[in-house]
This record gives structure tokens, sequence and C-alpha cells, in this order.
DNA sequence: CATTCAATGTTACTTTTTCTTACATGATTT
DNA sequence: AAATCATGTAAGAAAAAGTAACATTGAATG
């Protein structure tokens, strides 16, 4: 469903849509971005345009507004879902590095056998591992 | 999916980004409309705005165009459509009348039997089929 | 071949939308 | 009370979009 995706990244909506759509204000719409909660797009005129995941984002923070959260509290849930995404995307970008294997194998073997004194089983500068 | 059916019905592009979504020029778009194939709202400020189906109906056109169709054949080939459409969703609200029940059992049976001749397996006047 | 017509381009001028910046205001928080 | 937050509002500039009219081009037609 990778063309749903992409659907909803294009940024095809002024902001008088958005006005609408969100019952925001402009001025509110451009203080959250100003506050970082919105990146649109700007078209060639400078204009900016929004794009569908821009508009969940928008009633997103509105509803947070609605409860009583305010812009500290709101940048700060975002904060925490990018590192959280950012941190899987890696993950599953890059495969495991020899390091990571060695190290998670350590790690398992230790827990299972209970083993963590540096003695002969230990793989520390085993390169051959 | 009636939500679905909603949000792509949904006036909320303006004429620049239908330009770059359809690679139309400004004046095509309008004079399409001119010609009736397109019906864009318009916001309180008289600007046209179109929504996803508009987009889908501009970008059919386009293709139409590009196998050589004019605006004329374009024109009724959605004026079938609207005919037909408008002839199914009749029959959809009340249901069939026992005439049409019998014309459409009766060309079924044709078809399927290849029976064209006025004989003696011939439905015609019968009314009690 | 000259004419006509359909589809599109272009230009001029007006109105609407959006932009930025600055200042104002009513709640909170300190 | 002073500062800060979230939003409103106003001014002036730039961009986008509207209509209307005339221009161009390619294809069909007498």
């Amino acid at each position: 469903m990778k063309e749903k995706e992409l659907r909803r990244s294009l940024a095809v909506l002024p902001i008088g849509t958005v006005m609408k759509l969100t019952n925001l204000s402009a001025r509110q719409i451009r203080y959250y971005e100003e506050q970082q909660l919105v990146t649109p797009k700007r078209n060639e005129g400078n204009r900016r345009m929004y794009s569908l995941n821009d508009i969940d984002r928008l009633l997103e923070i509105r509803d947070f507004l609605d409860e009583g959260i305010n812009m500290a509290g709101i940048k700060h849930i975002y904060d925490d879902e990018a590192r959280k995404k950012a941190q899987k995307k890696a993950q599953l970008e890059k495969p495991l590095t020899d390091t990571d294997v060695r190290k998670i194998l350590r790690d398992e073997f230790m827990s299972v056998s209970g083993l963590a004194r540096d003695d002969e089983f230990s793989f520390k500068h085993n390169k051959n591992f």
C-alpha cells in the first residue's frame, strides 16, 4: 500500500482549505508550524501547501488542545513518537553489524548461563567469533 | 464505504493544484468546465474548488483527448454513462415490475438458447410467462 | 486552397488569497 | 504585578485565480 501512503503525503491543499477542514484559524495553523508541530511544503510562490497527513496532524493537535494539553506537552508527545519511529526504522534498515551480533550473543549467553566474569568463557577480544 | 465516497467528493483543491496533478493548463481545465465535462464547486470568493473525483474525471478526459477523441465524443461518453447510471439507480429504487421481469427472463432465454425466431418457442405475447 | 471551427494560448485587468511583521489581548504562571 | 502562552487583528505586499477578449494552430470541409 505504497500508493496510498504517497497520496496522503502529497501537499495539495492551501491553507484556506485546511482552515475549513480543521476549524482552525490561519493564525493557529501558522503558529503550530512555528512550534514545529507541522511542516507544510511551500509552492513556488511561497504559499503553504498541506497534505492529508498534515490535516490529520492538525486535527490531532486540536484534540490535544481541547484536552487541555499545551504546546510543550504536544511537542513532547510528537518528539517521543519521532524517536521511537526513528529507532525502529534504523533497526530495520541496516542489518546488524558483526559487533552487534557478538554483543547480542554474549548478552544472551550471559543471561542464560549466568556467567558475568571476565574468564575463559568470555568472548572479549575474540575477533574470530 | 460511504466515508470514502464523501472524501472523494470533497471540493478542496484549487485550480493550481489541479494543474499540477493533471498536467493540464488552467485554460484547458476551464474550457472542459465550459463544455460541462467537469463541474467544480466555487468557494465564497468565487474560486473553483475541485474534488478527487474531479481530478479523476480530468485525467480521464486527458486520456480520451490523447486517444484522439474530441469534446463531442467525450461528452457523448459521459452522457451515456449518466443515462445508464440514472437508469440503474431508478431500477434499484423501485423493485422490478412484472413486465420488467418477463422482459429480462425472455432476453436471457433468447441469448442462451440462441432462439431469435418468432416460432413456437417464442415467448412473444405469452402474458402468462 | 481558402475557410471554418475546435482547442488552446496569451494578455489585460480585477478580485481574492496568502504571506510576513508587528502590535494587541485575555489567560495562566511565576 | 510581570512575564509568558496562545490567539486575534491590522497593514501592506505578493501570488493566485477570476473573466473577457483576441490570437494561434491544426484538422476538417466546402
